[in-house]
DNA sequence: AACATAATCAACCGCGCGCTG
DNA sequence: TCAGCGCGCGGTTGATTATGT
């Protein structure tokens, strides 16, 4: 319950770690590993608080950590696992091997934030920040929103991402909108959708409400249908769920103890490798088909999305094996 | 070249959880 | 049952670097 006094101690350094500490703490780790982390800087003889090596090894030291810019891919899966997790940033590092969640936390915070704002995207709630009064006046925005599927330059397998089903919610509300107005506007659906979509990049890629499986046949056939047959989003949030979409969890660190991986929350679905008896080893542990819905259960917050995905998850589960 | 501002990111802080005695 | 300890997590800070004027 209480606090660790650890980094109340007087007399420890702080501030930025020099090279010789940064050795000193490769060295002892190599050789003993990190055990008790409050225990760590006396044998390594550092004048450091445990907590202040634990995150400069986390962070910095860590032998497997990957450096370098983000990858589209890697940004793309940061924006879905953040639109289902929120700010677990560390349950979103368990999904990208190589990153550490101060990374992706400080990635996030300066680039995909801001993106996600400037095309009109709420970040925290990944809807669109427009009210469904207003829609046709935030046209600019949605037009932005369009082509960030573009910009992104997305792998192919992602079926759809939070983006896409924010469009999805976008389009619904337009729909909405013209369908209650109920007047004979001369607004052309088919070809404002198009536009606002893209011709190959939205539209094309929803499955057929009727037919989930059916990847086929997309929604630009909608002025065949009467309005009020449009997919509702709950229901296309159900394609984001493709199991493959994500990467399997992957241990934060080969040095990782035990009782470190324990801390993730996906208890029933993990497998431990048995680190100490093969430290050489990438201590991985799988995610064997997991439901998105799972994930959901124990991850998510009490978000948007997670209303959302109960409602979907009670409904017969296509993607299920 | 000098200064101001913005962006980046390593490191710190404090809270809360799980374990243990 | 409860309190202390150790630890991990998320939020925040501040030093450094990049960019603009």
């Amino acid at each position: 319950m209480g606090r660790s006094p650890c980094c109340d101690e007087s007399g420890l350094k702080k501030g930025p770690w020099t090279p010789e500490e940064d050795q000193k703490l490769i060295n002892h780790i190599r050789k003993h590993g990190h055990g008790s982390w409050r225990a760590l800087p006396k044998q390594a003889g550092l004048n450091r608080c445990g907590k202040s090596c634990r995150l400069r090894w986390t962070n910095y030291l860590r032998p497997d950590i990957k450096r370098g810019n983000f990858t589209a891919e890697e940004e793309q899966t940061i924006i879905n696992l953040h639109s289902l997790l929120g700010n677990k940033w560390s349950s979103i590092a368990g999904h990208l091997p190589g990153r550490t969640d101060n990374e992706i936390k400080n990635y996030w915070n300066t680039h995909i934030r801001k993106k996600l704002i400037q095309m009109g995207i709420d970040p925290v709630t990944h809807r669109p920040r427009t009210d469904h009064l207003n829609v046709l006046a935030a046209l600019p925005q949605l037009l932005a929103a369009a082509n960030f599927n573009n910009l992104l330059n997305l792998n192919q397998n992602i079926q759809l991402d939070a983006t896409s089903v924010a469009k999805a919610q976008l389009l619904h509300s337009m729909i909405q909108v013209l369908s209650n107005n109920n007047t004979s506007s001369s607004f052309d659906i088919h070809h404002t959708t198009n536009n606002l979509f893209g011709q190959s990049s939205f539209l094309e890629n929803l499955p057929n409400i009727e037919n989930p499986y059916d990847q086929t046949q997309g929604l630009s056939h909608i002025d065949d249908q009467p309005l009020d047959s449009f997919s509702s989003p709950i229901r296309v949030v159900a394609y984001q769920h493709d199991q493959n979409f994500i990467p399997p969890l992957i241990s934060t660190s080969p040095d990782e103890s035990k009782e470190t991986q324990m801390m993730v929350k996906n208890k029933e679905i993990m497998k431990y490798n048995d680190h100490t008896s093969n430290p050489s080893s990438t201590s991985t542990f799988t995610q064997d088909h997991q439901p998105w819905c799972d994930i959901i259960d124990d991850e998510a917050s009490d978000s948007y999305w997670k209303e959302i995905i109960e409602q979907t998850c009670s409904e017969p589960w296509p993607f299920r094996e």
